[in-house]
DNA sequence: ACGTATTTTGACCAATCATTCAAGAACATT
DNA sequence: AATGTTCTTGAATGATTGGTCAAAATACGT
């Protein structure tokens, strides 16, 4: 009863967010995102709506898979402190090893457009929000073991360790040395102590 | 023999910061900037080159005025742990009493332009490395003064208190509730222990 | 007061922006 | 295979982009 789309929607998304990522959103013209996608204007605009709606597709996209991606060890039922540690440590090591300097979509969306953009903040919170909370749990776990001091508030120490993983995506845009970055990450372990 | 200038450029760069602010590099469009400047296309132009000269010098004024703002309390050659302590958190407080989301401009241009703009990215590693030289100055201090560990290492602490600090303009962009941004900013100081 | 160098002004420009739309092409159903 | 619906294509749109330029205005040094 009807024609059928010849692209795939996740692999257009993903080549828009090659450009979205290292040019930002008021940086990536829909000429280039259509040339990166491959496709015509109009299944672009019949199949987002606008330029706003692709870029919202594609950070709901980015966020699915990285907040997945960067909990799946701490979700591990006996994931404990070094899971946190190892964990946090691994996270840092994306902002060391970011070759390209693009960064991280999710911040880099944050900083841009957050404030113009309620939808997409309460997003990008969420997202946060979840990985937050699996660091949370892994906390209890650790507390539970005797690993962490139970008078410290996890919570705040699950919010400090996302906050310094935001903190080391602008440290390394300035400043990519990864010995840095990893020094950065070490010292602020101290949290756990 | 010459016709002198009207305006006064930190004046108007004061009002296109407000653009830039709020707005992003990209997102500002000339028409607002000139608008807001209260001046015509061709003063701005003769003054500042182009749209990214007029950024240059903004950020620049940017960075002079809050850097030196910032570090005040930390360059008194008394101040050891308790300042370290009250000037952080000070810091983190414009993350909290940021009412109208503007965030800070130094990691909003970190974010958005310095990987387009090498000269944009030193200067602003620059203020940011004034930050944190003032840290670790005070840092030293408080060592000095027994309040702080020997063993140490306080460049590495300094540099983490900055991190922290850019974390929390990206955190407060999504979740503004100053309790959190506080209670982070207070765990986070655990880095000194 | 005059002459001149510089600034201001605003009209103008080509290029690019995001978006629309109509017509042709292709698939799924019958 | 015919039909009907949807998808694709790409030309066209008007608005806006950053930037130029020449003429008019003006303040300074003499």
């Amino acid at each position: 009863m009807a024609r059928s789309k010849t692209f795939d929607r996740n692999d257009v998304l993903d080549r828009a967010m090659e450009v979205f990522w290292h040019k930002g959103f008021e940086g990536a013209s829909m000429a280039e995102l259509l040339t990166a996608m491959g496709l015509g204007r109009g299944s672009v605009y019949d199949t987002f709506g606008d330029k706003r709606g692709l870029f919202t597709a594609v950070v709901e996209r980015y966020i699915d898979q990285r907040t997945t991606e960067t909990i799946a060890p701490l979700i591990n039922p006996e994931a404990a402190r070094d899971v946190v540690v190892s964990c946090f440590l691994k996270a840092a090591e994306q902002s060391a090893q970011d070759c390209n300097r693009k960064g991280c979509l999710m911040v880099n969306a944050a900083i841009e457009q957050a404030p113009h953009d309620r939808e997409l903040a309460s997003r990008l919170q969420a997202g946060f929000r979840r990985v937050e909370d699996a660091y949370y749990q892994a906390l209890v776990r650790a507390r539970d073991c005797g690993e962490i001091n139970p008078h410290r508030d996890l919570r705040a120490i699950a919010q400090s360790l996302v906050c310094v993983l935001q903190g080391l995506r602008v440290t390394a845009r300035l400043n990519p040395d990864p010995l840095t970055l990893r020094h950065i990450a070490q010292t602020t372990l101290t949290i756990l102590d």
